[in-house]
DNA sequence: CGCGGGGTTGAACATTCTCAAGAACTGTGG
DNA sequence: CCACAGTTCTTGAGAATGTTCAACCCCGCG
C-alpha cells in the first residue's frame, strides 16, 4: 500500500534475464517486503532478476523442479491445476505485486501447478536461497509470508467447501458477489475479471452451465448481461438467496 | 521425527489450564519446533498451556475471536467448515502433533472453521503474542511453519481441483489409494480413518452414496469390505482407473 | 434387551454434463 | 473501415450422475 514510489501503472521493463541494480521495480510493490527500510529493500533489489513472458507462455509446470520465487511486476498470470484424469482447473489469477512459486520453496521442490502469462507480463525472481537467507535475517518478511499464506490457504479452503456442498447457481452467485464487493463499483456494475470458460473452470462447472445460469439471473431480474463481459447486478439480495 | 524424548503414545497429561513449566510434553512433538536447542524449547515451554477436551466438545467456532495456536498433544480434533448455505464439510482432522488455530494468527483474528474434538483430547495452547516473539526471535521456526502451511494449501488446492473436477467415484478411489499409500500396509488393508459419514462430507458427497460406490467396488472385485471399517484392497490398479 | 447411531438400499427426482450446432464477438490484415 | 478467421459464447435435447427421502438393518453398548 505505501511505499509505491514507483508510478501507477507497474509499468516497467527490468530487462530479460539481467541483475537489475539500482531501482525498486517490483520489490517495493510486493506488500511482504514493503515494510523494510530502503536499506533492507536494496539488498533485496541487488540479487533479484527479471524475466519476460509472452502471452500464453508457460511460466512453470507442474513436475518441474522450482528453484525461485516468482513476483508479478506487471501483467498476469494464470495459476492452474490439472486432475488425476487430466482436466484442468483454474485456481486463481496473479495481479501485479502477488506472487507464486512458494509451494515449492518451501516443501516438495516440485510445483503442482501450472503458470501461464495471460498476457505480456513481467516477473522478479528471487532465488531460494537468496530468499531463505532473508527470511532468516529479517524474521519479519516471514511473518508477512504466513499472513499471505493464511489467507490464500483460506480463500482455498472456502472455495473447496463451495464446491463440494453448493450448487452451481449459488457458487456462481457468490462468485459475482465477491467480484463487486472487491471492485466495489457503485452501481453495482462491474467487469468479470476471466473469460466465462475461466470462471466455469474456476468455480467447478462448465462454459455451457454458466452461460445458462447467468440467463436464468437475467430472467429472473437479478442481472443484466452487457457487451465486454460487463454485468450489471439489480437485485444482490435476490442473487443471494437462490 | 528426531527428538521423541516423551515417549511413543503422545499420552500425557499436561493439566488443565495450568502453565505446565518442566517438562516437554506437547513441544518435543511438533514438527515445527523439534529442530531447537533444548534451551530454547524449554523457553518455549514456559509459556505454553494445556487444556482438555471431551469426546463432542466445540474448542472453537468460525466466528470466534482467535489468540492462540492449538498443538494437539493426544486425541484427535475434527476441523470443518460450514458453508454459506449451511452445509458442513469435514476439512481434515488433527492427531497429536499437528496443530491448529495459525489461519486467524497471522490474518483475519477470527476462525472460520470449527474444530471439535473427534474423542477425548488435549491441546497445548501458544499465544498469539508469545508465538510472533518466538518467531521474530528464531526465524527457523518461521521456516518451518512455512513449510507446513505449504503443504497444507498443496493439499487443500487438490482437494478443490478433486472436487470440481472428478466424478465421485474417482474421488473416492483416490482416497482409498491415499489411504493405503500413507498406511503402507502390505497386504493392501487398511482402516477407513474415519467414519463413513465424515468420509462423505470430506469428499464431498452423501454418505448414501459412498455406500453405493463402495459396493460397486466390491461387486467389481476391487476392494472387500470388512467389519470395523477395514477394506482390503484387491486390484489397485484397476481402482485407480475407475 | 432395547436404544441409537451409523450404514444400506430402493425409487423418484433434481442437477449438471455432453455433444452438437449455430451466433456473437475479437482482433487482424487488407 | 471491412471482411475473415478463430475464438468464445449460447442454446437445445438427451443422458449421466448424484441427491433426497424413507424404510430398514445391523451392531455395539448401556
Amino acid at each position: 500500500m505505501a511505499n509505491h514510489k514507483c508510478g501507477h501503472n507497474h509499468g516497467h521493463d527490468c530487462g530479460h534475464g539481467e541483475r537489475n541494480h539500482g531501482h525498486k521495480s517490483c520489490v517495493s510493490l510486493v506488500p511482504i517486503f514493503n515494510h523494510l527500510e530502503d536499506e533492507q529493500m536494496e539488498e533485496i533489489t541487488e540479487v533479484i532478476r527479471s524475466k519476460s513472458f509472452k502471452k500464453g507462455e508457460i511460466i512453470y509446470r507442474a513436475g518441474e523442479q522450482s528453484d525461485s520465487l516468482y513476483i508479478v511486476s506487471n501483467g498476469r498470470i494464470r495459476i492452474y491445476r490439472l486432475s488425476e484424469s487430466g482436466k484442468e482447473q483454474l485456481v486463481r489469477f496473479l495481479n501485479p505485486g502477488d506472487f507464486t512459486g512458494e509451494l515449492a520453496l518451501f516443501s516438495e521442490a516440485v510445483h503442482e501447478a501450472y503458470a501461464q502469462a495471460a498476457e505480456k507480463t513481467e516477473v522478479c525472481l528471487i532465488t531460494r536461497a537468496d530468499l531463505q537467507k532473508f527470511l532468516m535475517k529479517y524474521p519479519s518478511i516471514s511473518l508477512k509470508l504466513l499472513e499471505e499464506f493464511s489467507n490464500r490457504l483460506e480463500q482455498s479452503e472456502k472455495q473447496t467447501t463451495r464446491v463440494s456442498t453448493e450448487k452451481v447457481e449459488t457458487r456462481l452467485a457468490l462468485f459475482l458477489a465477491e467480484c463487486i464487493e472487491s471492485q466495489g463499483a457503485r452501481p453495482l456494475e462491474f467487469t468479470l475479471p476471466m473469460s466465462k470458460r475461466d470462471l466455469a473452470s474456476y468455480i467447478g462447472t462448465t462454459p455451457e452451465t454458466i452461460s445458462r445460469k447467468l440467463a436464468e439471473f437475467e430472467d429472473a431480474g437479478y442481472i443484466r448481461q452487457k457487451p465486454q463481459r460487463r454485468i450489471e447486478v439489480l437485485d444482490l439480495d435476490g442473487l443471494l438467496l437462490v
